[in-house]
DNA sequence: CGGTATCCCGGGCGATACTG
DNA sequence: CAGTATCGCCCGGGATACCG
């Protein structure tokens, strides 16, 4: 088998770029994986820290980033209720690329002229 | 200035990873950056390799892409005519968090048991 | 060969009100 | 405090036909 063969896409899931950005893409799981680098946070936090998003849209995003176990939810039984967000082990293992990323933008993006190549 | 400070999102796109995941991400262009890093293509060409995406769609996603200085067009005035696509400066500079991305695909994603963390 | 033009659909995303 | 329920919109993505 030649290694550098170059493959067929019949669908844009095969390809191994897709299968990652389809766990940290979308709208808002940018800012949260970047926000929980920094460590565990708090539902109330989250939604202070990112108040421009909808309580709905922050529940339903959390729940799809556990699902894809890339986050931990732990509820304290107290009253009133806490519950701490946090990175797995799997989630941790983003932050290389992660940072890459945000350097890249920095480098690429903010106050880049355009045309520039 | 504290630089441990956590930032307060008042809009998504002031998280430098969503800047950056706004040029490569959307459904397409992950497959295309990922083909030309392999070397240039043409538009034919690239439409064989990804039969399911609609000219259109492979059209509009190939200006984005221009437009955000990550590829280069170049066109040979000939008959029939030949249009070129390769990465420019910027986007070879992509290559290291793609690689990352596909090697974290490949250990988190695929044949992952569901649970596991 | 390498595209545009036109029309269209589904789902990601969101505002507001309510609840254990 | 930490969520759900309900309702709805926008737009990325797409099928088909046509053009220089």
């Amino acid at each position: 088998m030649d290694e550098k063969k170059i493959p067929n896409y019949h669908s844009a899931d095969e390809c191994p770029i897709t299968a990652t950005i389809d766990v940290i893409g979308g709208k808002w799981k940018p800012p949260i994986i970047w926000l929980l680098l920094k460590g565990p946070m708090r539902f109330g936090e989250l939604h202070k820290t990112i108040p421009t998003m909808a309580l709905k849209v922050l529940s339903r995003t959390l729940k799809e980033m556990e699902a894809d176990g890339i986050i931990k939810r732990k509820a304290f039984p107290e009253i009133p209720p806490r519950v701490e967000y946090s990175l797995s082990r799997k989630g941790e293992s983003l932050r290389q690329i992660m940072t890459l990323m945000s350097e890249w933008s920095r480098e690429h993006i903010i106050n880049q002229v355009p045309g520039e190549q």
